[in-house]
DNA sequence: CAGGCTAGGCTTACGGCGTAAGGTTCGTCA
DNA sequence: TGACGAACCTTACGCCGTAAGCCTAGCCTG
């Protein structure tokens, strides 16, 4: 009824172990496949000995979120801070196509883990350091991470594979419709999204460019 | 074993109803509460009721997200763009904070409903005929959607209810921090996000402000 | 070296979840 | 009248997070 064999880990578990195999598995299948279960089965352990090491599930994610942070790139000061702010958005992105449950989990998010601090710390020091008021800097910071984490969730919302999505979409539009039904979203959509260059991807950098654009001229107007 | 007195409802379930007693569970509890099982007894049935008007929970969330769009104010052809567009985004913020569960649910839903798709073609069509090219018409839905959605998820990560979690927060860094660490980030929130008139929501408006302008210009110069 | 504390595992169990499979009832229409 | 199918119900299965408590190995103290 006990007193097991005791063949067990040759080393004690960490809460480092428990949060990057929860990340693998939540990069691997997704949110839906994340379970304590599925955790200490890649740790080759029992679910409850995963409680030794984070209060509980909530807790993990919130390991995971704050991991996540650290892999951005970190603005540096005194660099140029428009370029700092663009370098910064690119490696979010990139990052979080590498770990699309982050976003996801981001705004149930309620305790923020120190990486996360750190990194707010560099974006708020790189602009303030570059002359940008408190002000501003709070216009620019929130107006910057809107476009990063909005534009991934619309780029999650679209296929694993962007080719076979755009086909699905069409297919909708072809099959789905009845006639005059959707006249502009018709449009865009065969002569504009399924056109041969169109990758609906390049729309980051422009909608960064462009806010970057008007933060330089308020911080020209600010200065001026 | 089976044979129940039958007194059961009047009418027939529909699924806009299924969907209508979701959003209201969701609205309420958050998707934590939302169930099968909860919405079913909601309604005054079980469970297993609700599977002959959706197909399963995820379609049952697809419909739920598709009812959020109606909700949206659908940009008029023929009026200003940018107020429109303005308008827009302003009552979708709006609408997704009487519904936070939808910015969440929409990262991972695959199938747009028909309102989505008539809101997108709303969105289009007073873009187009304002004058807007394909090509800067795909700029503007993406960064304007991108704002709005990250907004939104940076908004619902803070509290409940603004107040209280700006408290919290100069807690966690008086408490919680060494010394001359996170300098930047110590010296927005005492100096900035903390004093009496500051409210992050306020930095919604100035962002799009700042869009819409970039836009503008953009519309200026491709046709000028 | 003895004894006990503790960290880090394990087992069991509970209530809730989504949903497959298969009743039962009843209005409708041939 | 009798068959059909829509709408609802019951049961059951294998997941889930986690409370409660047990076992064992290794270290600390005397």
């Amino acid at each position: 009824m006990a007193g097991r064999p005791r063949s067990a880990r040759a080393t004690a578990l960490t809460r480092d172990e428990v949060v990057r195999a929860a990340m693998e598995i939540a990069d691997a299948d997704g949110l839906t496949g994340l379970s304590m279960r599925s955790v200490a089965k890649r740790l080759g352990v029992e679910a409850m000995s995963l409680y030794h090491h984070v209060a509980n599930k909530e807790a993990m994610l919130d390991g995971m979120v704050d991991q996540v942070f650290t892999e951005f790139h970190a603005p540096r000061i005194g660099e140029d801070w428009a370029e700092e702010m663009r370098l910064r958005s690119r490696s979010a992105r990139a990052v979080l196509k590498r770990h699309p449950w982050a976003v996801g989990l981001m705004d149930s998010r309620r305790n923020s883990g120190f990486a996360t601090l750190l990194h707010h710390d560099a974006v708020l020091g790189c602009l303030r350091e570059a002359g940008f008021s408190l002000t501003l800097t709070a216009h620019a910071f929130a107006v910057l991470d809107a476009h990063l984490y909005g534009f991934l969730v619309q780029e999650l919302s679209l296929a694993f594979d962007g080719e076979q999505d755009l086909a699905e979409l069409a297919d909708q539009i072809l099959t789905f419709l009845p006639e005059g039904q959707l006249p502009y979203f018709r449009e865009f959509t065969l002569e504009h999204a399924l056109q041969p260059g169109y990758d609906f991807g390049d729309e980051f950098d422009v909608g960064l460019d462009l806010i970057l654009d008007g933060l330089a001229a308020r911080l020209a107007r600010e200065r001026g």
